[in-house]
RNA sequence: GGCGGCUUGGCGGAAUUGGUAGACGCGCUCGACUCAAAAUCGAGUUCCUUUGGAGUGUGGGUUCGAGUCCCACAGCCGCUACCA
């Protein structure tokens, strides 16, 4: 409101002081193997946020929840002796930035460096420690170069199936494949599919791109183009696998295992009478093959032109035709009324050689499985629901458990009507009849997933290009020499998109042309490709030689030399929350970010990272493996923030009003880290007081309204006890609190101190730079502002993290509950060591309790040491 | 429809292994200071029919004792959706 607004400490000035003296002195700088300062014997810790993407309306308060979270872990863990590696950066590539580039013509690169300045400022004004020095952008020509090196080694590998890892196709080369071959197997492979394909964007999609884009108002539809994909699927059971020993929350491991989506079953092999076609189709019941009435292919399966019959020839076109022109939407929605045609074509049920019906309906997805169905209408809910539309038979083949109706039932039961499996329990009858399939070769088990292959290419210029050269008489693609790396995109200045599928590279005809015969792939890479990898790079940035050097690589695994076995160098810390507990296969220790990213980013990044792994360029298999997701922040109103409501809160105005330490506190106070919780200005303003109350424990103002060092705070042992008990309990609390990223918790304790100190007549200087030690993590500015003016002259981040009087702890006399019949009824207060007889005397002695106890027996006495004492009675 | 999460005062939340429910903060009430206000400091603040009773979404259960464990149900939020 006003910009006289009265200050209750002078955070405006000190703030940012020491901004520039972190920056100035790299405080936070953190030595990398190799360098002079480096000390090996330092175990390190690895903390990691989600870099931003730096969009034009900057930072949101979204950004300081997870980053004061590793801020404070991070300064709390070099204090403990730690070498520790909190890094940010920028995932400046991105579409926003080339929109603004078609609409003004403005670079991308000068909008995104402009944006970057925005967010580096913005982020420095919140006085993170981070090592500045590593800082990376996704758009450095230096960083692309690397980006590009990992898709070419993606390029020249394929998976070995048997020992189920990548290896280098030189490897199949040596064996004598043909270039044919082995194209036909690469991790990175061209493919000529339906794709994605957005006019209204001029790009081409991956699915899980789709529904985000459409609801932003583009238009997508479906259109085969050429395009290269990652062999992302051929990892889908290690995913699943290795995603176990991972300390990640529950709900994160299994949206990633649901998005996989493994299934058992069997394929089956339907033969069409008197034609050479088979139909394939996927099943996970097996066991109701005998109840198979009928089949359904997507209207798409390739099979259908070649079993229409001519009499339903017109229908089925007529249906195809009805279904392309529906939105995948509309396909989905309508899911109550089934929609099919029969094409006239039958197939032979293998397990009892009946003719049934093949029908095309768009309920069965091209996309998944084969793309045909066996419909057993008694058994499957979809099947049952067309069956009855189009009176097809259904045929009961499971027995349901208990008296459940056997039409429509899809739980497992006992097989019936089904030949040789008849009596049969459900998981049997499938065994069985996957034996069965296999003697007869009409089937075999299969597991399927739903994790579809990566399409990986784009059609954008601002992206990092593929390294890739296409011989113009032979069809045939080649890699660009490393040597040429990196290869950035040309100087450009119309990027409006040309229409052509190729992308706005086509227009660049000097760029592409290479040679007489060779000429540049035009597509590039999406935004993944940057953030699949840059934690490495956080690890060795400035290394041009290689994408991370092995020395960083294996310290900053945690396999470096006698690292390996040091837990801490601080005693006997709490080594629960983040700590390196038995082996660690994941490379960073913690990793906190939303759960936007839960599905497609983490699923990339593991990807990319065993392939690195398979390959030995990397020793883990994992690269996170601790990780913690931040809860949203809503706005005042419960809602979600959006420019629309009018609710978004600027963290530039919360700074300018309050400070960055209330900024920080308040996100850490508002509860606890994983939570979905409201934004509240009267929250913050409640943490500015407690801000200033500490400021006010240390210093007074005079009568000029000048801050002086208070005469409460006295150089002298503290001859109050209680204050000592609760200056060390707060000194083990915060430690705790902050291993278990309980903040909220934390800074009420620190309140609570802060409280104890203002009550009291003498400060004792010793014991108020222990609150001012454990508050620096959570508040650096304030902390390191009231310990200089205090008289000490070493920053609190450099200074090794307090430990806890545990003598200061211990009281001679504790109060204990006395409950009669569970029920609260008077206090105690017993010597600590009393003997439980002494305290179920103490007890029954209280005159509360034998007014409660007066006409009863007392049956039992339960003494809990330290806590209560109940007496049963009646 | 499926999967996941959540439900504690007027509000945000605390209660780490089953052991004093409501720490801490916001708001509110009263008092001190002040001509006055703001700021600050202090006291109080779950509810009720207040010698007592009830109480952590609802109903049951286990236990000397349940916010916490078990069973059933309801409401809210998120993700996903014909996955064969």
């Amino acid at each position: 409101m006003s910009d006289e607004r009265r200050k209750p400490f002078p955070f405006d000035q000190f703030e940012p002081k020491w901004q520039q003296t972190w920056d100035e002195e790299k405080t936070f700088r953190t030595p990398n193997p190799g360098d002079a300062d480096f000390d090996a014997s330092k175990p390190k810790f690895f903390v990691l946020d989600m870099f931003p993407y730096p969009s034009g309306s900057g930072l949101h308060v979204g950004h300081p929840e997870g980053y004061t979270a590793t801020d404070i872990i991070g300064r709390t863990k070099v204090r403990q002796g730690f070498n520790v590696l909190h890094p940010m950066g920028w995932d400046s590539f991105g579409l926003p930035a080339e929109q603004y580039a078609i609409k003004t013509g403005q670079h991308p690169r000068v909008t995104t460096e402009a944006n970057i300045v925005t967010f580096k400022r913005q982020l420095k004004s919140l006085g993170f420690g981070y090592d500045w020095d590593r800082e990376i952008a996704t758009t450095d020509p230096e960083y692309v170069r690397w980006t590009q090196w990992i898709f070419l080694q993606l390029y020249n590998a394929y998976f070995d199936e048997e020992r189920q890892k990548a290896r280098p196709v030189s490897e199949l080369e040596a064996k004598g494949w043909t270039r044919e071959q082995i194209d036909d197997v690469r991790l990175a492979y061209i493919h000529e599919a339906p794709v994605n394909w957005s006019p209204s964007m001029g790009t081409v999609l991956a699915n899980e791109e789709v529904e985000e884009w459409r609801a932003k108002g583009e238009t997508v539809e479906r259109r085969p183009l050429r395009q290269w994909m990652l062999r992302i699927t051929k990892y889908a059971q290690r995913l699943i696998d290795e995603l176990d020993p991972l300390d990640w929350p529950e709900g994160i491991k299994l949206l990633q295992k649901n998005w996989i989506g493994r299934s058992e079953g069997a394929e089956v092999k339907f033969q069409v009478p008197n034609s050479k076609f088979q139909i394939e189709v996927f099943t996970t019941r097996p066991d109701t093959l005998f109840g198979a009435t009928y089949m359904v292919l997507a209207p798409e399966h390739p099979l259908v032109e070649e079993i229409t019959t001519a009499d339903q020839q017109a229908a089925v076109e007529d249906y195809i035709k009805a279904c392309a022109s529906k939105s995948d939407m509309e396909r989905g929605d309508l899911n109550k009324d089934k929609t099919g045609v029969f094409t006239g074509g039958y197939a032979i049920n293998p397990v009892n050689d009946e003719q049934i019906p093949i029908w095309i309906a768009d309920y069965v997805m091209m996309g998944y499985g084969t793309g045909a169905i066996m419909a057993v209408p008694a058994h499957d809910e979809r099947d049952f629901e067309f069956a009855k539309k189009f009176e097809l038979p259904i045929l009961q083949v499971v027995e349901p458990t208990g008296d459940a109706d056997w039409q429509g039932y899809t739980d497992p039961g006992t097989a019936v009507n089904s030949g040789f499996i008849d009596g049969l329990p459900t998981a049997e009858a499938k065994a069985k009849m996957i034996a069965w399939l296999e003697e007869n070769g009409k089937g075999r088990g299969q597991i399927n997933y739903k994790l579809r292959d990566w399409l990986f290419s784009r059609q954008r210029y601002w992206g990092e290009p593929f390294p890739l050269l296409w011989n113009k008489e032979t069809g045939e693609h080649s890699a660009l020499p490393e040597d040429e790396l990196p290869l950035l995109q040309p100087e450009m200045e119309d990027f409006k998109p040309t229409g052509d599928p190729r992308g706005p590279l086509v227009k660049a005809t000097d760029w592409i042309h290479y040679s007489d015969r060779l000429e540049r792939e035009t597509n590039t890479m999406p935004q993944w490709a940057g953030s699949c990898w840059y934690y490495l790079r956080y690890c060795d940035p400035r290394n041009n030689d290689r994408f991370i050097s092995e020395e960083a690589e294996r310290y900053w695994s945690g396999q470096g030399g006698d690292v390996a076995g040091a837990s801490s160098p601080v005693a006997d810390p709490p080594s629960t929350a983040t700590g390196q507990d038995g082996p660690a296969t994941g490379m960073v220790d913690l990793y906190v970010g939303g759960t936007e990213h839960a599905v497609l980013h983490l699923l990339y990044a593991r990807f990319w990272h065993k392939v690195l792994n398979d390959l030995g360029h990397v020793s883990t298999n994992e690269p996170f493996q601790r990780l913690v997701n931040q809860g949203l922040i809503l706005g005042e109103d419960g809602q979600k923030m959006s420019k629309s409501r009018g609710n978004v809160v600027n963290p530039d105005e919360v700074v300018r009003d309050y400070g960055a330490d209330a900024l920080r506190l308040y996100e850490m106070f508002m509860g606890p880290l994983t939570d979905t919780k409201p934004w509240q200005m009267k929250g913050v303003e409640g943490v500015s007081r407690f801000l200033a109350r500490v400021w006010r424990v240390a210093m007074e103002q005079n009568q000029a309204g000048e801050w002086t060092v208070s005469s409460k705070l006295q150089d002298a042992p503290c001859t109050d006890k209680a204050l000592l008990k609760v200056v060390h309990e707060t000194v083990k609390k915060v430690t705790e609190d902050i291993e278990r990223l309980s903040f909220n918790t934390a800074i009420s304790q620190m309140m609570v101190c802060t409280n104890a100190f203002t009550a009291a007549e003498v400060v004792p200087k010793a014991e108020f730079t222990l609150l001012l030690h454990v508050l620096n993590p959570f508040a650096p500015h304030l902390s390191e502002e009231l310990n200089q003016l205090i008289g000490h002259d070493t920053q609190l981040a450099t200074q090794p993290w307090p430990a806890y009087d545990e003598s200061a702890l211990v009281e001679s006399e504790i109060e204990l509950v006395v409950q009669v019949n569970g029920k609260l009824r008077d206090k105690i207060t017993v010597a600590k060591d009393a003997p439980k007889e002494d305290i179920e005397a103490a007890a029954q002695a209280s005159t509360k309790v034998q007014e409660f106890t007066k006409d009863k027996t007392v049956r039992k006495v339960i003494v809990v040491p330290g806590r209560l004492v109940n007496i049963v009675a009646n």
